[in-house]
DNA sequence: CATCACTCCTTATGGTGTAAAGTGCCGACT
DNA sequence: AGTCGGCACTTTACACCATAAGGAGTGATG
């Protein structure tokens, strides 16, 4: 299951996302929460515990109330999401010096993003179909836009790389966020995991060399191991995401010259 | 919230895999269903109603029977999961023509499981961290890596050619994918979300244009409408699929050479 | 014919989002 | 000063979910 972003009732979202409303003063008790309090909040669990467990119980609880109050400040759980997606994107720097080559800097960019989502992998569940229109999302857009306009693509050149570079640095974040996260739900390292599964394999099929020889072909050379102690399968996906880049990044000069 | 695979008790979903199990005579009363049947009444209503909606009752009511009696047959969700997982890859291609150039042959490879992945969307939400290990799986690597291993490229390098391509192409296919479920999800086509939206956000930012100068230059010049009536976003993501994977394939014979 | 392994069912548990209604607070108006 | 009305927050309830546990019936084998 995935969460669809874009999906409240806009006209309550959109000045939520600008803050452009200010509560009146008005007669009842003093809110003792605020939507501030319970993005953070939501944020908090989605980091710790991940996406499948943020409940609005689980929110509430974080905040000594029940789930339900918070239906007072957000009007459900997609509303919430919205809010956290465009909250979390803050985070991520807003400009990239323009005294380096766009190459550099695109590296940099892509560095930069790929942290940010493995600090929050939660992000890679938001479908990024229907923008949420926040204004960190178009921050965000600014900012890759700033460094790719320099290479000197016209903009609907420019536009389809920018696709192309934020679905290149998502997918790879996916991969390393992913490893980490089926380490952690099964309680087995890569390693014991494959240890667990090979001997299985072999006895099924006894004949994989000759039924799958490009396989192996590729399984043929393999890497030398990790120095540290960095799972292998996170290890990998770091490495061949420099790789990927440059080939990238070499596709997009090729288009701009 | 995204489901992973090869979480299943390894010693029971490899043979299982693989149906390298024949199950003997024994007493009792026949079995009036198999995995095959469930497996496949389960991929009928991913594809029919998506991932989210399949649960264990919806496929035992689509077979007559209760969710329960499901797990006679497969363990958990789990394993059914990837089970429906390795039994629709078979669907793919198993080869591609080698008298025509590699750079060809990863077009309609890529072609082909864009529009795999379109049929079944839901395997998208499927996490491909842990590898289900099952016969399809291999397949389908073995059929990429047999085009990729003609470009020349060493084992390492093809290696991180394939996994990037696999990205790419599973990045495009998310696009279009949450396109379609969005619009479905919102009973909105990409057009009146975007009417319903856009005089509330021109209300909320007066400013845009000086504050997201960048964003403004990237609308610049917008693309030809289709002349079709795909919508929008969906048809943006089918165009630009070709070129990115062209810039990507740039990429690939730079490295080759 | 009795046994026994097996399929399939009913029931129950603890989780989810959120609708509906109840409780008590407190600023604003009379 | 007293009352009123609207709001924050709670409790309760409902319809779903996966699946554990245990019971009922089936049908080939001894």
């Amino acid at each position: 299951m995935v969460v669809y972003a874009g999906q409240g009732d806009p006209a309550r979202s959109v000045p939520l996302l600008w803050r452009s409303a200010e509560p009146p003063e008005r007669p009842g008790p003093r809110p003792t929460l605020s939507v501030d309090l319970i993005v953070d909040a939501a944020i908090a669990v989605a980091d710790e515990t991940g996406l499948a467990t943020l409940s609005m119980r689980a929110v509430g609880e974080r905040l000594g109330r029940t789930a339900m109050a918070l239906y007072t400040y957000v009007h459900g759980k997609a509303e919430l999401l919205e809010l956290m997606y465009d909250r979390a994107l803050a985070e991520l720097p807003s400009s990239y010096p323009d005294d380096v080559p766009w190459r550099d800097a695109l590296v940099a960019w892509a560095d930069d993003t790929m942290a940010f989502h493995l600090r929050h992998p939660w992000l890679l569940h938001i479908s990024r179909a229907r923008p949420v229109l926040g204004p960190n999302e178009f921050q965000s857009l600014e900012t890759v836009a700033a460094i790719v306009r320099r290479t000197g693509l016209p903009p609907r050149a420019a536009r389809g790389a920018i696709s192309t570079l934020f679905h290149y640095v998502r997918g790879a974040a996916q991969s390393v966020a992913d490893a980490r996260s089926a380490a952690a739900a099964t309680g087995q390292s890569d390693e014991d995991w494959w240890y667990s599964r090979s001997p299985l394999l072999e006895a099924a099929v006894p004949d994989f060399a000759a039924r799958f020889p490009m396989t192996t072909w590729l399984e043929s050379d393999p890497e030398p191991p990790p120095e540290d102690r960095t799972p292998y399968l996170e290890w990998d996906a770091r490495r061949s995401f420099h790789t990927g880049l440059a080939i990238l990044l070499d596709g997009i000069a090729l288009q701009s010259r």
